[in-house]
RNA sequence: GCCACCUUAGCUCAGUCGGUAGAGCGGCUCACUCGUAAUGAGCAGGUCAAGAGUUCGAUUCUCUUAGGUGGCUCCA
């Protein structure tokens, strides 16, 4: 029979597999038939259209490591007779399995299972597929409790908890693992498709293992996950360990400690981050930059106390979803002890106050849009274990705005707010973002959420008409809107690929209603606005955490805490180079003469490691010339050049924000 | 909050199979005055995270607490 094979008929035998097209190469994990992945054992028809799937596509990859958590998987179970299996999908970059252990898995037991996944794979287990009902299934997987749920689950199989991997099929399969004899080593319930057999999987490495709840439910069974990487190569192994370190190094934590910027004294508390003066410089500049840009952008500056009443709260609808993680209210007591009057709150969100503004006085429709806007900082206790460096913190500053308009102008506020957005953040030179559209969980837990459903589609389908516009990539995230309403939000990567929440914009109409927020409409009658929170940077905490690595510390030469540091060749040049950095200063420029008592080569390289811009260096050629020589942090030099070319050269990058 | 691991000088780390500790960097002092990533010498600096227990004796062993790291869950 004749079939397609990478767009050429070729004829093979009747019952060929694709093991006989590909089989002599190890590269090809596996095959599209017809458009659909499949084992290479597939038997072949006549006039399939065949793709060979290589171990270093996407898809390829997939396969590797979903066969390499069976792999795993099967020896935890040499390893620990009582586990019970849970979930083993492949990840970006890896894979996983979950497993229930009375004991959880140490770091040695992890090398214990590398080198017996090692000898599966040397045994070339062939991963043999087989259809069976549910009636078998249940028989032959009798002994895992976690598996018989997964099909009596069948139909409502996830891609969000991994468990369309093991039944998301039309069909319940089984992969069973042969030795070469015929004999079962191992077999899981599994959708596939898989290797054909273990000697495929050329390159892994078990990497950490951990806590995780039963297909990601808190109230579910604790279970212990392995964690894994696979790659097609060992050398491939190799760069995503390369990745991985290149990535710590470029940690924000790191460079707080390293240049200065920040510290969490134990004495304060988790999450409670202090910015020292080389920090508080980038926080500065962004907060005059986007100061000066809300202005422009139309927004009015206010201001608000940290801490409110509690019944603000209660106004506000937030304190039933968040009392759990707002600080404890602050209590008055009697002689006695007895508690007394107003509790008092830290607050965990600015809106509320912002709408008191809005309610001072009457408002009229030729107001709208108005917009309030503040360095909002506000308090959240967070659990202890979600902190993260800054970029997940306790007490955090929002640039925090509030625009108040009529439904008509609902579309127009947004596509403002979310054009002024991706122009602050193009001007901070982050550009690997995406969007997230934020709405409510229609299928599950609705009563998380307040307000009818007419007014949650009509809020869905501004953002979501807007988002669209911009032609970003758009996510969406169903379940993650605010109980008053639907989000867009920027998310951006941090040097290990974990996505962070930074800009916001929430369409709310819940929170008019509940303040009797009310402005006099043409007509002369009280109509409601519609209110759209939006947070540009989202926290400058978590920001600046995501610039720093962004930037790997090498911040442009407009934030960078120390722009220009003058180093005299000898002690002698220290004066002239006093007389050039205070026409700096004056200028407005960060500069620092070191005039310490170290050689030129040592302040040198103390400035490449606090990685300022521009060395400024002058010996006794430059001072005849009245001239400075330039040494950048690449490397490169500018000798010799005449001081106000030098100054010209370091203002101008400034103004254009390089 | 859950699981695992970690905590020794300001920082990065050695070390003590139970007999109270070392280095480099950083800081200070002195000498050196140098052309593009570390000049040399000296000095100061530690209740070995905190508390309790075991022990003749605990930085070391056990427990508890705090802080941190990686996941999970959460994230207005």
């Amino acid at each position: 029979m004749d079939v397609i094979v990478e767009g050429e008929s070729q004829s093979v035998a009747e019952q060929a597999t694709g093991l006989d097209l590909f089989g002599h190469d190890q590269t090809i994990v596996a095959m599209t038939v017809n458009g659909t992945t499949r084992d290479l054992a597939t038997p072949l028809n006549a006039g399939d259209v065949v793709t060979a799937v290589v171990n270093t596509s996407p898809e390829g990859l997939s396969i590797i490591r979903h066969s390499a958590a069976h792999v795993a998987a099967q020896a935890v179970q040499l390893l620990r007779a009582d586990a019970k299996l849970g979930i083993g999908p492949p990840i970006t970059d890896g894979f996983y399995y979950d497993f229930d252990l009375a004991e959880p898995l140490t770091p040695e037991d992890l090398k214990t299972l590398e080198k017996s996944m090692q000898r599966i794979v040397k045994e070339r287990q062939r991963f043999a597929r087989r259809v069976v009902t549910d009636d078998q299934a249940r028989t032959e997987l009798a002994t895992e409790p976690y598996k018989l749920e997964l099909i009596a689950d069948k139909g409502q199989a996830s891609d969000a908890d991994g468990s369309a991997v093991e039944v998301g099929g039309s069909e319940l399969t089984i992969y069973d693992n042969l030795r070469r004899t015929g004999e079962v080593a191992w077999k899981d319930l599994c959708r596939g498709p898989h290797v054909p057999h273990t000697g495929y999987i050329k390159a892994f490495a078990l990497t950490r293992s951990s806590a995780a709840y039963w297909r990601g439910d808190q109230r579910n069974a604790s279970l212990q996950r392995l964690y894994g990487t696979a790659w097609a190569s060992k050398e491939d192994v190799q760069s995503y360990q390369t990745r991985l370190d290149e990535a710590a190094r470029r940690d924000h934590r790191k460079f707080g400690q390293e240049l200065d910027l920040f510290s969490f004294p134990e004495e304060m508390g988790p999450g409670l981050p202090v910015f020292h003066p080389k920090g508080g410089v980038l926080k500065r500049i962004m907060e005059d930059y986007v100061r000066q840009r809300h202005i422009e952008e139309g927004f009015l500056y206010v201001g608000t106390p940290h801490v409110t009443k509690e019944n603000l709260f209660h106004t506000s609808g937030h304190l039933p979803y968040f009392e759990d993680t707002m600080f404890p209210p602050m209590v008055y007591r009697d002689e006695d002890g007895q508690p007394v009057g107003e509790r008092y709150f830290l607050k965990a969100m600015n809106c509320p106050m912002h709408n008191l503004i809005f309610k001072s006085r009457g408002r009229s429709y030729r107001e709208l849009p108005l917009r309030f806007f503040e360095f909002g900082t506000v308090y959240r206790d967070e659990r202890s274990g979600v902190l993260q460096g800054l970029t997940r913190v306790r007490a955090l500053t929002q640039d925090d705005s509030h625009s108040y308009v009529m439904e008509s102008q609902a579309a127009d506020e947004v596509r403002h707010l979310l054009g002024f957005i991706t122009s602050l953040l193009d001007d901070f030179g982050l550009t690997d973002y995406y969007l997230e559209l934020s709405t409510r969980d229609e299928t599950g837990a609705k009563d998380k959420f307040i307000g009818s459903d007419e007014q949650w589609a009509a809020a869905t389908a501004v953002l979501e008409q807007v988002a669209q516009e911009t032609g970003l990539d758009l996510v969406p995230d169903p379940g993650g809107a605010a109980f008053y309403g639907p989000k867009i939000s920027v998310q951006a990567k941090d040097a290990i690929g974990r996505t962070w929440q930074m800009s916001t914009i929430q369409y709310d109409f819940n929170q008019p209603a509940r303040f009797g927020l009310q402005y006099t409409a043409a007509d002369g009658s009280h109509q409601q606005p519609v209110m759209i929170h939006s947070a540009k940077f989202g926290s400058f905490e978590r920001f600046i955490g995501v610039l720093i690595e962004h930037y790997g510390g090498a911040f442009p030469v407009w934030l960078a805490p120390v722009q220009v540091v003058g180093i005299p060749i000898s002690s002698d040049h220290v004066p002239y180079l006093r007389q050039v950095a205070d026409r700096l200063s004056a200028a407005g420029v960060r500069v620092e003469v070191d005039d310490s008592d170290e050689r030129m080569q040592k302040k040198i390289r103390t400035a490449q490691t606090q990685k300022v811009p521009y060395m400024m260096i002058a010996g006794q050629d430059d001072v005849d010339a009245g001239a400075v020589s330039f040494r950048y942090r690449d490397g490169r030099q500018n000798n010799g050049l005449p001081i106000d070319q030098a100054l010209d050269e370091i203002l101008t990058a400034i103004r254009e924000r390089r």
